[in-house]
DNA sequence: GATTTATTCAACCATTTAGTTGAGCACTGA
DNA sequence: TCAGTGCTCAACTAAATGGTTGAATAAATC
């Protein structure tokens, strides 16, 4: 995987373990025992997915005696959804204007460097 | 990795390459060698990023001639601003209503049987 | 019909990932 | 001080991922 921010967050969010977990710390702060408690893996596995969210920024884990309580971080879906809605925004755009249609006219004729003989060409 | 479209669209976008290839797409349609010519991988490597987009639905593909062009489908990215926004607006909820600190004392109260020896309950 | 072009399929390799078990560490509590 | 609790570290394994090269398919062009 890449190292930076944008990978790590989608790649933590692409398991449903850890989507699961996050939808449990969206409710309250929780502890990795109490985190690992639903599923029949092991701690040391719940443990791990913990530190893909931290590493990621999703998740932020306090102190607390040996506990080490997990708090979700809702701040990094900011930088989800900055990219999901700038492309959102620009294929919508591309698609009212009919963007589409030209640009799709303009790469066959590029393409096929005998326009004359294109049948179909805007297929 | 796991079967669902969530875990599918979350884990495509994971790669910084395939991110890239939707800001291309984003432009406009495009075909596989075009998606290929700005990286220095195979044109086959390019192929199978292409393949794991439109799996998660990402991108769709037509036939025209021996050229597959491939459009951006945005709708889906509805799949992933939902789930990010229900858990975003529930943690945001959470911290307005301080339910944070509220839970944080419950938890320790629970989870230290005597709370009477309790130094620094609330850190 | 033969050649070139665009793409995919297949087999392979190195690295990463999600899980395991076992050991270690730090703090609690009697 | 010493057993128990909560968690992480380390080493291992099986499967998935991102890349490679070489061959196959399919349409266009000569």
């Amino acid at each position: 995987m890449a190292d930076d921010q944008l990978s790590r967050v989608f790649a933590a969010l692409a398991d449903p373990t850890r989507r699961d977990m996050m939808a449990r710390l969206a409710v309250g702060d929780a502890t990795v025992g109490e985190l690992a408690d639903p599923y029949d893996i092991s701690v040391q596995a719940v443990s791990k997915h913990i530190r893909v969210l931290a590493d990621a920024g999703l998740v932020s884990q306090r102190k607390h005696a040996q506990r080490r309580p997990c708090h979700l971080e809702a701040e990094v879906f900011d930088l989800m959804t900055k990219w999901i809605d700038r492309y959102r925004e620009q294929a919508q755009e591309r698609y009212e204007r009919l963007d589409d249609v030209l640009a799709e006219l303009r790469d066959v004729d590029r393409q096929a460097p005998h326009p004359h003989l294109a049948k179909g060409a805007a297929s």
